[in-house]
DNA sequence: ATATTATGTGAATACATGATCACATGAGGC
DNA sequence: GCCTCATGTGATCATGTATTCACATAATAT
């Protein structure tokens, strides 16, 4: 029988096993046999510490938006000059994509937002705190004058998370022939030319 | 028994009920019982016409890259100019989303990049294809003026689509409360003052 | 009219997956 | 050393899903 550990740390390996399931074949493929397989534990085991599929669900949520989406407020929240934190937020996302491909597969995938209801809330909330957050810097960087001033700092956040997305999402079904760093340095700089 | 039809009608037939299914419940829920009750007819009859799940994947991916992606190869070959184009091919696309939300969900579902690979290689050769078309359009309004000089025309065409892409994503989640054509009004007029 | 063929279906099969249970075993208190 | 209990597991069950098959019936040719 396997070394016994707390049911703490088991959480948090399995959560991390569940992560690795996802980055690596996808959403569809987070069954508990495969959690078990990549935690190196029985199915059984997986069960001894959640209760079902639905609490590793609000696990996993959980950690995506507390060790990620807080990222763009506490950048937000800083005192550097509008433009340097939306590109900060920019490349911080892109690298957290890059690093982790379960993280956007997770958020946008069906089987939370048509499975599980209480998770899929949970998430969009946190969506919608990140789209108002990069809609006040982009309002502040008007207001200072580094961005044109005609633009709308809603509209202009929306296109901006939209190229991050579509950028995850071509990166996530192998359109993404290069490396995601060079192609959102590109994006990055012609986004720059758009809203300056 | 039911009446009987030819092969090539209870195919389309079978699609058009694969796509409401994929709209409503997600290409999760595609599972030949789904779509054989969305169709009204037995699941065994879906055998009849197709050879498995995978040629219905095919036919799928088929109808949607021709009735929705050649739209905007269409669009761009037309006469009129650029900037003209460029709102003609988003605001077709939008509509395409708005009436069906199931494409978008089956183009960039994981059960398709994940799970049938010939399917996705092809759809990745339209988005492709798509990318480069949105490219053209754009460096032709650049080259006429209608478009500002400095701005470059891959990464604004990705940036446009991005835009789509999230759009749809959100009114999949149900983050967009409003009307998505709404919505889409006050992106485009946004991404016009950034463009030009 | 009859034969032939294509189309339609309920029932059955094989397999994967989520979940449970009885039982085994390691860790810490005495 | 022994007891107790949380942790770990193989076996098992229930359900859902893709697919097949024998059989039924409408359409069509002869």
């Amino acid at each position: 029988m396997r070394e016994k550990k707390s049911t703490r740390i088991r959480k948090e390996e399995i959560v991390q096993a569940a992560l690795e399931v996802v980055g690596g074949k996808g959403v569809r493929a987070l069954t508990i046999a495969a959690i078990a397989e990549s935690a190196g534990m029985s199915e059984a085991n997986i069960y001894r510490h959640f209760s079902g599929k639905d609490e590793l669900y609000s696990s996993l949520a959980d950690f995506i938006g507390n060790s990620v989406m807080g990222n763009a407020a506490t950048i937000a929240a800083g005192g550097r000059k509008p433009l340097e934190k939306l590109e900060t937020i920019f490349f911080s996302h892109i690298k957290i994509i890059a690093e982790n491909p379960g993280v956007p597969r997770f958020i946008f995938s069906e089987d939370v937002f048509l499975g599980h209801p209480d998770v899929a809330k949970s998430l969009t909330t946190r969506i919608g705190s990140y789209v108002e957050t990069v809609s006040g810097v982009i309002a502040a960087g008007v207001r200072e004058g580094e961005l044109k001033p005609e633009i709308s700092p809603r509209e202009t956040a929306l296109t901006m998370l939209g190229m991050i997305q579509f950028t995850a999402l071509r990166q996530t079904i192998g359109v993404l022939n290069c490396d995601i760093t060079v192609e959102s340095k590109k994006l990055w700089a012609n986004f720059m030319k758009l809203i300056s």
